[in-house]
RNA sequence: GCCGGUGUGGCGGAAUUGGCAGACGCGAUGGACUCAAAAUCCAUUGCCCCUCGCGGGGCGUGAAGGUUCGAUUCCUUUCACCGGCACCA
């Protein structure tokens, strides 16, 4: 009935109407196609601003509520910057090669490619109800041939290039070799023998290239799990066992391709400081990167316990040298034992060596370390184990020998795989230590306890008792101060600071040939090979002689082989699924694209059957969306100089799940392709906002276990109990989840609210960094918003605006207010006290309006115009409908923001509050261009205040213009 | 264990640079309109106390201290929750 009378009422049903209506219309008329330097219609007159976000990997299971939370955010600064007067690239794309695809694929056996693209085509269909702003014609997925093609081309540009460690930068290929040529650099072989290039011969040669190149062959544990066939992550692997299925994993070796990212490490991490990224981001990237400056210090290693307590004394049988890297040259008198990971080389000797029980021990130990996942062996920390391995060193400084032992605390990996244990300055050492029966020597005191002395401490950690003070070791001091019991027969370091006995130790190492400064990353090369079918090929083949030869770039791109059967099959030793594709596989250097310049063309060669990993494919989109459709280059060179500008991407949006590797990897390509003078700018990004997680309620039983959403009623407010049992339980908020049930689907909100309702809700929720909980009682909130703001300016029986004939002056003045609020908020990304505003103005304007004479209330046309330009980057289609009503025929899109007039932004009496010692007692009205001297005036002289006072004399008197007068009595 | 983050009404949150804590929304309560309901509009809504009422007072931003005329904001200690993760030598 009441429908009847209000056909024109904003309900569901109108906002689903409008929204396919005005979603067409941008279409047709092309309201968001983004136009290139060179391409009729360019206007160079604007600024460019890039605001992209991290594109979706489309899963089967659709869009969640999750995913658009940084979308409608982009998309808000997009158009507020049109409106503004910039040329705006906001792109988006797809990340389509993954895991769940080709898992599929192995069950179902249909093609990733199949469920890729229908997935695609579900997420393009969802994401464009919401009326993003996206220029759909830039559209592109990274399986796309012609996104694959310069993918590899990429590669090739790695392949072709070396790191010149004199300039810090990549260089091409060619100018390597013309170094090795003109005689400037010598050929290094191994066991640091050098030769000209002239006395090479050709296998010499090709070698040190390829040693120099950028991406190289190198041999890396995996996961082999034999039954399933596959490589599986360390997340996959639980106590040695394959998540799925728990069969047996060991970690083989297998020559895989890598990229020398290290290389970067001093510039990724220096250049952190260029880019504007939330601090947590760039404190996780300096991190992972773990630069840290100590020492190498070179040990030698004997088989005989044979006491040699002074240097230079009795010289065992020297086997090997063993070099650690240390932060803390300066406790090198403390070192008392050394530890090496159970992989390290040797491992290998001491179980040689051994005799047939400690062989046994060693063997199992080691064993035992390699079965554990990474995971699991820097877990628990509490218990250190660890076996002899029977070798001894000498400790350079005091000439004594200490035991070498293997414990899988010390990993491989990190610094040279081997430490020297200090374990009175070392927590792990200390453990260790205690744990062993080890010896403790205190090398270093607190700068206050000089006093004191170190000395050798006893077995136990216990209270040890010395001669000439208590030093008690149940503690570890592992900070700085002054070192002491550090002398021998050459030198002394006693008393130094420790800044200074790290200078000077290292400089006596140095002396002796023993150690040097050494700068060390916790960074490691990056893996790129996967044994995956659905990835980028490597535009890459292998010779009868084993060695790879690179697909020119012309044969690009390299396509994947069809296959019938994606099962992985059986194996012992690792291999990758695309070996099934035997044809494909084995070809001759002319099909596969080699130039005839590197193999003959009827030579037998084997592709490369690993493929690139998802990363590849994200590395560089950012780069595509400037020109996409470029057949001849990756990006036109003007489209990149453009759109990447100074500094980059000005807005990039995605979860901080992607802090380090997506963000590091993007990078480093960056950086090499800047080198090679592919693009303009040192850093991809130049400003990174996270946006937070959408959670939702969960409800906790007193167990603490969590009960599905569906099985729990709400008895009163903030009352809940367990249909089932009538056991009450507790709402908490937890993530989403099919097991919860507590998911919820974005087309469903839609359908029910419509998309500008969905987009109001989810950027007032809360600030967009922050994760909140998904509250469907609170949607109805913007959708009443929205119908409020619709009532005022439109006659729900009519469909006519209602339009004030003379402006209200209060309302003029907040939409003044409001327009310079909005327009800071959108800059920082603050849209939900944004939306707080335009409610404000809405409500304000709703007040002055009764039902019946809607011609005095409520916004002049001037108003409304200004009003739903301000609504229009948050709720696009509402802002669209009422903007063509209003008489404008263009898009509202590219209208301009409204200006402020800042003369109606100061009142001519302003409230103040009145403190007495800080506490608010009453407030005062004063002309806001009275001076602190007169707020003062007439604060106290007005005669509230003198009764509040009752006699007393102010001691002092602080005024806050525009806020506040606190009287100190 | 370490690092990072967050704690504000019944709920989501606001307070941008040390200056009136609780904007805005949800929920709740009362009223108007209606035969009635929905919708809408109006009012109230941090907690506690005094008062028939008008009013008035106290407490209050996880907890305890500190700095300051003044602290949600700065400092110290501490608790809880969330996220990440390394035994990094």
């Amino acid at each position: 009935m009441s429908e009847l009378e209000t056909p024109f009422r904003y309900d569901a049903a109108f906002a689903d109407v409008i929204e396919r209506k005005w979603q067409t219309w941008w279409q047709e008329h092309d309201s968001f196609l983004t136009r290139n330097p060179g391409d009729a219609g360019f206007d160079v007159s604007k600024p460019k601003f890039y605001v992209m976000d991290m594109f979706p990997y489309p899963s089967g299971a659709g869009l969640h509520v999750g995913h658009p939370v940084g979308y409608i955010g982009t998309d808000i600064v997009a158009r507020a910057k049109r409106m503004r007067g910039f040329n705006v690239l906001h792109p988006m794309g797809w990340d389509a090669f993954g895991l769940p695809a080709e898992q599929y694929a192995v069950q179902t056996g249909v093609h990733p490619r199949h469920t890729t693209s229908s997935a695609i085509e579900t997420f393009r269909k969802q994401l464009k109800r919401f009326g993003f702003s996206y220029d759909w014609s830039r559209e592109f997925a990274t399986i796309d041939p012609e996104y694959v093609r310069f993918t590899q081309w990429i590669w090739l540009q790695c392949w072709n290039a070396w790191f010149d460690e004199s300039t810090g930068k990549a260089r091409p290929i060619s100018q390597l070799t013309q170094q090795f040529e003109t005689g400037t650099r010598r050929v290094e072989l191994s066991g640091n023998i050098t030769k000209l290039w002239s006395e090479c011969n050709a296998s010499e040669r090709r070698a040190a290239i390829d040693n120099m190149r950028l991406t190289y062959l190198g041999e890396q544990l995996v996961n082999w799990c034999p039954k399933l066939g596959t490589v599986l992550a360390n997340e996959e692997v639980i106590d040695g066992k394959s998540e799925r299925g728990g069969f047996p994993v060991v970690r083989q070796p297998l020559k895989q391709w890598m990229f020398r990212i290290t290389k970067y490490a001093n510039r990724l991490l220096d250049d952190l400081k260029l880019v504007d990224w939330p601090e947590s981001t760039r404190t996780q990237q300096s991190e992972w990167i773990g630069r840290s400056q100590g020492a190498e210090i070179h040990f030698t290693v004997h088989d005989s316990a044979g006491a040699t307590n002074h240097v230079g004394d009795a010289t065992p049988d020297v086997i090997e040298q063993l070099s650690v890297f240390t932060t803390r040259p300066d406790t090198l008198f403390g070192a008392t034992y050394m530890v090496i990971a159970p992989e390290h080389p040797l491992v290998k000797v001491a179980i040689e060596r051994a005799k047939p029980d400690a062989r046994k021990e060693i063997t199992e130990y080691v064993a035992a370390a390699r079965r554990r996942s990474d995971m699991e062996r820097q877990s628990d920390s509490k218990v250190k184990t660890g076996v002899c391995t029977g070798l001894f060193a000498t400790n350079p400084a005091t000439g004594a020998n200490i035991a070498i032992w293997t414990a899988d605390y010390v990993l491989l990996n990190y610094g040279t795989g081997a430490i020297m244990a200090v374990p009175a300055h070392d927590q792990r050492d200390y453990e260790f230590a205690t744990a062993f029966n080890l010896p403790i020597r205190v090398v270093v005191l607190p700068a206050r306890d000089t006093a004191r002395h170190g000395t050798v401490l006893g077995e136990q950690n216990s209270a040890s008792t010395l001669t000439g003070g208590a030093i008690q070791t149940e503690s570890v001091y592992g900070g700085e101060g002054i070192v002491c019991a550090s002398s021998n027969a050459e030198v002394s370091f006693d008393g130094l600071t420790t800044a200074v006995a790290k200078e000077k130790i290292i400089e006596w190492l140095q002396r002796r040939g023993i150690g040097n400064k050494r700068v060390n990353f916790r960074l490691r090369d990056w893996l790129f090979s996967r044994q995956r079918y659905w990835g980028e090929p490597f535009p890459v083949v292998f010779a009868p002689d084993g060695l790879p030869y690179a697909i020119s770039e012309s044969a690009l791109p390299v396509r994947l082989p069809e296959l019938e059967d994606f099962k992985p099959t059986e194996s012992d030793t690792p291999r990758p699924l695309l070996g099934k594709a035997v044809d494909w596989i084995n070809t001759t250097a002319g099909q596969a694209g080699v130039s005839s310049a590197d193999l003959p063309a009827n030579t037998p060669v084997r592709r490369e059957a690993n493929t690139m990993p998802n990363w590849a494919g994200s590395c560089w989109y950012y780069l595509r969306f400037c020109d996409p459709k470029n057949t001849t280059r990756f990006v036109s060179v003007a489209a990149e100089k453009y759109w990447m500008g100074e500094h980059g991407v000005d807005l990039y949006v995605g979860g901080s799940e992607h802090a380090v590797l997506h963000l590091l990897y993007a990078r480093f390509w960056h950086k090499v392709l800047f080198d090679l003078g592919h693009v303009t700018t040192p850093e991809p990004f130049a400003k990174l906002f996270h946006q937070g997680m959408i959670t939702s309620f969960a409800y906790q039983r007193p167990d603490s276990s969590l009960a599905p959403a569906d099985s729990v009623e709400e008895i009163s407010d903030g009352v809940f109990k367990e249909k089932s049992t009538g056991q009450s339980v507790k709402q908490v908020i937890a993530k989403m989840s099919k097991s919860l049930k507590n998911v919820v689907n974005p087309d469903d909100v839609i359908a029910n609210f419509g998309a500008d309702t969905f987009r109001l809700y989810e950027m007032s929720m809360g600030p967009l960094e922050a994760s909140k909980p998904w509250n469907t009682r609170d949607i109805a909130g913007s959708f009443r918003f929205l119908q409020r703001a619709w009532r005022l300016a439109v006659d729900e029986r009519t469909g006519e605006l209602l339009l004030a004939t003379r402006p209200n002056e209060a309302i003029e003045k907040l939409l003044h207010r409001a327009t310079k609020k909005v327009g800071e908020d959108i800059d920082r990304l603050a849209f939900n006290t944004a939306i707080a505003t335009l409610i404000e103005v809405v409500n304000a304007a709703t007040r002055s309006t009764t039902l019946t004479s809607a011609a005095d209330g409520g916004l002049t046309r001037d108003q409304l115009i200004r009003f739903v330009k301000l609504l229009a980057p948050f709720a696009p289609h509402f802002a669209e409908e009422i903007w063509h009503k209003l008489g404008c025929a263009d898009a509202l899109a590219t209208a301009s923001w409204p200006t402020v007039n800042a003369a109606l932004l100061v009142d001519d009496e302003v409230e103040l509050a009145v403190q007495l010692c800080g506490k608010v007692k009453m407030r005062l009205l004063v002309p806001s261009s009275a001076d602190a001297a007169a707020v003062e005036r007439m604060a106290l002289a007005d005669p509230a205040v003198i009764e509040m006072l009752s006699g007393k004399k102010p001691k002092k008197v602080i005024v806050v213009p525009g806020r506040l007068v606190n009287i100190v009595a």
